[in-house]
Formats: structure tokens, sequence, C-alpha cells
DNA sequence: TCGACCCGATACCGCACGGGTATCGTGTCG
DNA sequence: CGACACGATACCCGTGCGGTATCGGGTCGA
């Protein structure tokens, strides 16, 4: 008799029937009508009368009904009594200056939503830090991409994404479908700071520096440099691109995963909180 | 935030001691750690500091014991309520008049103390109804052994126990540490009376009726007609037995198995309450 | 009267989770 | 300083829950 079963029930008893119960607790049908017959099992009475056109309820059932609700409404107000009994609290949320963002849009309310009481900052980081801050102990938890130099660091990935070469759309490979490495050799690539974590450059350039390449720290001057210098970069495919590039999907490398990581020494109950809640919440 | 995670929870705020309350809870250190610490992973708060010599309540500890304690009490009563609520019911328990018995004289107060406000009959059968009651439609579930005709009829094994040869220990078969079914071809065999399914009596006897034997209705007169008149006849080997007899393992016959049983048609909440009583119950 | 539809029930499958055992890291005390 | 005690970690395995596919049966319109 866990709380999990007593919100079925309740689902079933709200809707009278179990196919709707199912949907509103997006799931399905099947499994809610052998938990409800394994609630009534386990309490040794009948919950509902099953009819052709839904179920009702049985006196138990309208018995364990106001129990239930009650039960379920005092569950629900234990999490927000003992966030608010832990006081005040910071998260500091990494995250790269890129796409990435975007889902962070979705989490950061989600995590708020979670713990109204604390107090959730984001530090965004240009790309030369692969780690969103958190080698340099600036953020609690980074929200970014692999690769990068994970000693000591723990992650969890959310998404994995093909990664394509940004070209002008009047450039002679924008109408291919996908393209190999090696046929990009003797472009002119983007460059990233000394400094930057060496697998992290790796991936994303053509791996040669060339000679006058820019130098950049964001997406924005990134997507920029291809637009007005016909340099070359590369980007995760699900990037949203301003009018006149394309990314073609490059054929042998492997995909970008969109990770949350977060230090492994130290861990802190508020950082594992918001990897769950990046874990549930980036299931759609 | 399941009704488990919060009574271990309590169990370790209790003991503040983790080995402890695992004990108390009938289950080993490791898993309760990480169900405690998943339960803080979840709220997104320590609930406990750990230390040399046991675990103390963080503030948010405190405040979550306090609700998880009265949400486990509210918990507990609705089960109660519930069945309180279904009216006053019957369940009448069919078994066999040997030693499924003892199994029934724990089980019965098991389930009387689930469901308190249901009346609970026993019937013993005699021998010659291995479904103790059942196909006559006498009782609603039946505490019995294999083997017979389950037609209609679904089944649970609670234990399966070797058969074997009763018989006098100043026999000569008394010493042998087991026998063959074959080198008892000669002897007299009590009987079960006509009509007694087949199955049954097929795997209780020698198969051969015999001329003279005596025809049996409990176990007692059974024990008795070994003792005295120098019959032969079958039991578990965990049968309880008079002094004088002795039971000698069958090498070549399958064991029985005890059984709960029940009718496939109309399923009833308390013969599956009764049913899941009996599995937990069993497993001592 | 019969077939199409809608409802809950059942069968079966794959995976995640909760329990187990073995072992580790560390702080304490004789 | 070594033995001990406590919680944490790593790994394995069985159970349980949610999924898809299908069934039984009751209702209603053609």
């Amino acid at each position: 008799m866990d709380l999990r079963s007593l919100g079925y029930f309740v689902a079933v008893a709200d809707e009278r029937h179990v196919g709707r119960a199912a949907s509103r607790l997006h799931m399905t049908q099947p499994p809610l009508s052998r938990a409800i017959r394994q609630l009534e099992d386990e309490l040794g009475a009948a919950l509902f009368d099953r009819t052709p056109k839904g179920v009702t309820l049985t006196p138990a059932g309208a018995a364990l009904y106001g129990e239930a609700a009650a039960l379920l409404k005092q569950a629900a107000r234990i999490r927000g009594r003992v966030t608010a009994a832990a006081g005040a609290a910071t998260l500091t949320i990494g995250t790269l200056a890129d796409a990435a963002e975007h889902v962070g849009g979705r989490l950061v309310p989600l995590f708020r939503e979670r713990h109204p009481h604390v107090d959730v900052r984001v530090h965004e980081a240009d790309l030369s830090d692969p780690t969103a801050g958190l080698r340099a102990g600036l953020v609690d938890v980074a929200l970014t991409r692999t690769p990068f130099d994970t000693t000591g660091i723990g992650s969890q990935v959310l998404r994995s994404v093909p990664v394509g070469v940004v070209v002008r759309d009047d450039d002679p490979l924008a109408r291919r479908r996908s393209v190999a490495a090696a046929g990009l050799g003797g472009r002119r690539w983007v460059r990233l700071p000394d400094g930057t974590d060496p697998a992290w450059t790796a991936y994303w350039t053509g791996g040669a520096p060339g000679d006058a390449a820019p130098v950049l720290r964001t997406v924005q001057e990134c997507l920029q440099a291809v637009l007005w210098n016909g340099t070359t970069a590369l980007a995760p495919v699900d990037q949203p691109l301003p009018a006149g590039l394309v990314v073609v999907p490059l054929a042998d490398r492997p995909p970008s995963d969109l990770v949350v990581a977060w230090p492994k020494a130290g861990r802190s109950p508020l950082v594992r909180s918001f990897v769950q809640v990046a874990w549930a919440g980036y299931r759609d």
C-alpha cells in the first residue's frame, strides 16, 4: 500500500474510468488495472464495481477515497516543509553559452518548482571551458557537452546529438546530405583560446589550427565568423542557425553528448537533486 | 518519496545508527544506506550528519522526522478503516486434516490480524477430498497437498516436501535411508474411500488396492493402522509421528507440494489476500 | 439479430530498482 | 600503531512495474 498505488486509486476514482485515469497518469491502461487489482487484493476488499462503461466506487472504495486523498495531500506538503527547514541554500549552475541554454530554460524552472527556497544562479561560460566553470569551482553543477577531461567529474548523458559542419548556403558542401572529416582538409577553421581542454578542441575543430583563424568565445561569434569570413566550424545538428547558414552532418565523428556534470568530491544533495530533475525532465 | 523510504528514514532516525536500523528492518546495512542517500537526493537536503559512531539528524532531518512519523501512522490506520467499511465478511478455509494444519495454525492468526473484521472459519476435510471442500463449494480457499485435479482451480505452492513410506520401527525397512516404490510390492496398503480423486489415490497408495485393507479418513487412522495392523502408508517426511513409527523417504516419487488453492472463477479479494498472506507468511 | 465498438482483463516481455554479498575508507581507541 | 566499528561503494541477481498485443463480454445501431 504505497503512495503510488493510492495515487493510482484516486485517479481512477476521480475519473470513474480506468482508461482515462491511465492517460491522466501518463501511463497505459493494463498496468493501471493490475495495480488497482493488487490494491484490492492487498486490502482484501473490492474497491470498484466494474461496469461496461467504467467503474464505480464500492463502499470500501469510498472509504479509501477520503483517506487516500488526505494522505496524499499530507505527503505532498512534506517535501516543502523539509526543504524549507534545510534553510537558505544556493545552487550555481554552469551552462555552455550555446544550445544547452534552451534545455536549461526548461530545467531551471522545473528545479525551482521543486526547491522554491533555493537561490538558483546560472553561470554562462564561454566556449573555452567545456566544464562551464565546474573545474574552476565556479559552479556546483554544469550543463554542457562532451568531450572534456572527466577526472574527478561525474556526468550523466541527457541526449546524444550528431555533429555537423556549419557552412554558408552558397558553399559547395551545402547541398550534401553528409560529409566526411577528411573532405574538409584545406579549410580555414575557427580556433579556441589557448589552454582550452585538448579533447574539446580536437573534437570541435578540424585539428590543424590553421593560420590566421579567428579565436572565438561564443557560439554567436562562431556563426558570424562562418557567415562573414568563410571560415569553417562545427556544431550539433540541432543548433538553431541564422538565415544563410546550414549544418551538414559529419558522417565519421561520434555524436556530441549533452550532459549534466558534477564534481565527484563533496556530493551535495542539491546537486544530486538537480541531476535527477535533469534526467527526469529531459525525457520529454 | 514512498512510504517505504520514509519508514526506513524513521528507523534510522530512531536508532541514530544505520546498522542497528537495518537489523530492526530485517535487512542489511548497504541497501539502507543507499535508500537514505536516495531520499536525501530526492529532497535535495542532507537528512543526517554522518559521524564515526552513528548518524545524527540535521535540521531538515528533524523536520522530516515529525512529518514522516505522522504520515506513517495515518497510513497504518487506512487499512483498518477500509476493511471495516467493506462490512461483515466471511472466509471459509478448507484444510486437509494432516500436517497442513500446523501451517494453518500460523496462517490463520496472521490473516485475522490483517482482517480483524472478517469471520474466518476453518473446515477440516478428511483424506477423501484433496481439494478440502473447494471442489464442492464448501470453502472459499483451501490449504492442501498435491496432486489433485486442478481444472478450474488455481494454486500456489508454499512448500515442496519429499514423501516417504511410514513403517513401524521394527520393520525391515525402518533402517533404510531411502527406498524405491518397487520394493514395496507385496505389502498391504491402506485404502481411500471410493470416488476419491484418482491422481490423489494413485499418489498416496501403492497403486494396487490390495484385498482387505482398511479404508481411512484421517491421518490419525492412517498412522494407527500402520502401528497396529502392519499395513503400509505414505506421508510427507515432515509429518510428526507417534513413537514407534518412522518414515523412510521414497526415492522415486516426486515430492508433495503443500499448496494454497482457490477457485479460478469468481475471484474474491479476500481469497487473494489470504493467498498473499500465506505466500508471505510461509517464508519463515 | 448480428457485427462493430468500447470497456476492463489477461498474457507476455524487457528493464529498472531493491535487496543481497564482498570490500573499502576512515575515524577512534586500546 | 594496529584492531575495530561505522558508513560508503561496487557488483550481482531476482522481483516488480510499465510496455505492447490480445482477449472476453456487454451495448447499441443497422
